[in-house]
DNA sequence: ACTTACCGTAAGTCATAGCTTACGCTTTTG
DNA sequence: CAAAAGCGTAAGCTATGACTTACGGTAAGT
């Protein structure tokens, strides 16, 4: 497994609307770090930063070519918070459908 | 009514550590705040203002009881954001699967 | 080899998020 | 009715995060 860099990191990364907006840029395909920062609204620096944010999240796959690094959407890079969420919201939904059940109490109850 | 309570909200609120202790510690069922401060590091104001946060993203559910107010996960609390990753993740699972097919049919001769 | 292009990192500034203490309101209890 | 319990909110402090400009290092072009 260890599909997981950390939810931590996910989330905080995800967290950032520049950072989500570079994701969507990204959903058409890998590109260099000064195209993206183009048609972003803060400079190529604040890009770079944020590119390394979303890397060490495992979002994101670094492609050096020669002179750039191409940047695309890492596929299984939302694997981990996937797991997580599903995990967590499981037992709410459990918990939420007992907590249904109790109320009605009516039906027959069993263990 | 939308799912959507602005992605925004919801990933801000799943980015903090304290409101994913609260949302894991909510997990077994509802609680009022006291009770869910207890079991926390931080002081029940705190919470207090982690619980508005939470609630505000659409991830809770409050049940006001007399005196108390019970706070518990909100079965549909995750919808948005579910869909949010698909739609993002699923465009770069199709632009991964372009990119590879690419690089099968036409290998570019280079260096 | 020199110049240019592309990129990451460092240093510094400014806004914001999270915490605590103090306070006021509402509901329960004696 | 008075006292206490349970919460939410306001005010203030501090740490952290996002942005900018400046700089250095590597690859490409002439």
């Amino acid at each position: 497994m260890a599909y997981t860099h950390a939810i931590d990191e996910t989330l905080i990364a995800l967290a950032d609307p520049t950072r989500r907006a570079i994701l969507q840029r990204l959903r058409v395909g890998a590109m260099p770090v000064g195209v993206l920062a183009e048609g972003l609204p803060v400079s190529r620096p604040a890009v770079s930063q944020h590119l390394r944010i979303l890397s060490n999240a495992g979002l994101l796959i670094v492609t050096p070519q020669g002179n750039r690094r191409l940047y695309g959407l890492a596929p299984t890079g939302m694997n981990g918070l996937r797991a997580y969420l599903d995990d967590l919201w499981g037992d709410a939904l459990e918990a939420f459908a007992q907590a249904a059940h109790d109320l009605l109490k009516d039906d027959t109850h069993d263990t």
